[in-house]
DNA sequence: TCCTTTTATGTAACCGGTTACATTTGACGG
DNA sequence: CCGTCAAATGTAACCGGTTACATAAAAGGA
């Protein structure tokens, strides 16, 4: 293996003066550094990453944890966060951790252990909670977020977000609207349910929690479950689902019963993913700036890491935008 | 810091006594182990994962080279990548490199500077071109893949697939078959429209190059494809798209234009997505074994790694699936 | 009882960088 | 020409594990 004392060898120098050509070339002499230089290119010299980081105590890594990868919001946050990532030459570990809390901690371990720098979590989970009185590593949440969280946060305002949504559906008439709902305990579930409800009640309407259907982010839950809500003897005249992967699920089930969307039955959705203008009709939806999420949350953690901690407090709300497309119209 | 020395005074033993109560309990008297691990929960000890990784020259990552995470193809991909890699102790380098062969040189650097053990690379593209002379870092290919792989590859036989979607159309009685490519350049679009091809010869059909457009893979581009096919003065009875997405985004251009699918055009995609049976029609594919793609690379990678060289110079062909739903039909 | 073998533990070198501190070299002023 | 100081370079300790080798203790055999 060519290591650094080969090259000093090479180059006719110590290791302390090739150390400092490659890492600070500024303070040794134009000649030593170009002898340097040509030995480690002729020694094909790369420096073992795994030494620098155990001496420096830095990885330039982040463990990222991620609820499901294949959910397509997802996958575009966790875009934004390696773009950003790597713009700081920082790299990304990643664990589709599907919820489980073990695998969690497991992952979370890495920091722990000094593999990582630091984490990011977009579920509302520490995985830090049973590390006893330590100083906490550096964590971000964001996504779904925790209500107490320990660190700093990026999140949508969920709650005002499903508000504008279903004030939206009020507006076109419809007062019999049903919900479609993500995994309970999710605070993400809770705040937009709150949000519809708060429309609802701002229209001086009872909520009505018979409409409200649980699913779970995926397309079958929300084929079930709209087919729940149509077998009804009162069906809805809306469906308001907590995602559009959940929205699609539904408008399929509403025309496998011979009904169209929207003239029988609006839906909307949340997320606004790729296929949201695509599908049939297309879905209105709430745009989230999915790519920032993950950008936001690299410039967060690695304000921690970097010690600039006036940033350990941080809370960013981002950004959400109603989209109207055809997917909702005039109650029947 | 508590480190192993810490412990190992704590214990009263030596350092090399912690180390192997943790690595080798079964060398290590009983009555040692449980003192030792006494003061290992006492002292609150982690192993310095780095001083492992530098010391063992083994870091137990994986770089993992994705050209786009936000596809919901590639996602499951990696969703088997990474579960396969937990199972067996590694985790994973992610690196969205959108194509850009700058940033996966780049990442493959990790390999090269001990950052991580092994390489895969879900496009045909080898990132280690320029290593002179050396010997090459563990890599696999999946996916898409170099024709003269320097290394094992995971791939489906495009070419089989593409022929028996069209061998499909033909079947229903489709004669002017329209085409939306991939990227140029790609592999996976030549074997598609060789397969293509195949069939129609087969059929004793001259191929028409005019009915095939390029896209991208993303449902704006299938979109404007199809637009362009049917402005022809005589468009195609049928579209066969190279992945699903692009098969949204066409479908959608063909209701935009007051037709129907199947009725008026059928409709085929490639990759079987999830909302591939949720969309409007359900879209007819191929379905391809997206997890088991990648837990096929990992295990080829940690046989390479491990020295099982036999596996050196395997190429895995995954099995596909037609599966026909409703948007294929009879030609009108 | 003494010697051999096995088992358990300790000592210290080692991995490949980084960096505090020591030393050398050269420039400059008096 | 000598002394002072800054710049350039070298020496070696250090990071925290792992492990070859040495040593000590216990078990077994004659």
């Amino acid at each position: 293996m060519t290591n650094i004392r080969k090259v000093a060898e090479l180059a006719g120098v110590s290791v302390a003066t090739v150390s400092r050509t490659l890492k600070t070339p500024d303070i040794v002499s134009p000649a030593t550094r170009d002898k340097v230089l040509v030995a480690v290119e002729q020694a094909g010299y790369r420096p073992n990453l795994t030494a620098v980081q155990f001496r420096s105590q830095r990885t330039r890594n982040l463990v990222v944890l991620v609820p499901i990868i294949a959910n397509t919001f997802f996958a575009r946050v966790i875009g934004g966060i390696q773009e950003a990532a790597q713009r700081r030459g920082y790299g990304i570990l990643l664990c589709n951790t599907l919820g489980d809390e073990r695998t969690e901690r497991a992952y979370a371990g890495l920091v722990s252990t000094r593999q990582a720098d630091g984490l990011i979590q977009l579920r509302a989970y520490d995985p830090f909670t049973t590390s006893r009185g330590k100083a906490r590593p550096p964590m971000v949440n964001a996504c779904e977020v925790l209500d107490e969280a320990p660190c700093p946060t990026v999140k949508l305002d969920n709650r005002a977000a499903a508000r504008a949504v279903t004030e939206h559906l009020l507006a076109l008439g419809h007062r019999r609207i049903g919900m479609i709902k993500g995994p309970r305990n999710s605070p993400l579930t809770r705040d937009r349910l709150l949000g519809f409800q708060d429309a609802l009640a701002a229209a001086g309407l009872m909520p009505d929690e018979s409409l409200w259907c649980p699913g779970d982010f995926t397309p079958p839950s929300g084929h079930r479950a709209a087919g729940e809500l149509l077998s009804r003897a009162d069906p809805p005249t809306a469906i308001f689902c907590e995602n559009d992967e959940m929205a699609m699920g539904a408008m399929r089930r509403i025309k496998e019963a011979g009904l169209r969307v929207p003239e029988d039955i609006s839906v909307a959705g949340f997320d606004d993913i790729a296929f949201a203008s695509f599908c049939d009709p297309p879905l209105t939806t709430i745009a989230q700036p999915a790519e920032d999420f993950g950008r936001e949350a690299v410039a967060l953690l690695l304000d921690i890491i970097d010690d600039r901690v006036d940033a350990a407090d941080e809370h960013r709300i981002m950004p959400f935008e109603l989209v109207i497309r055809e997917s909702t119209g005039p109650a029947a």
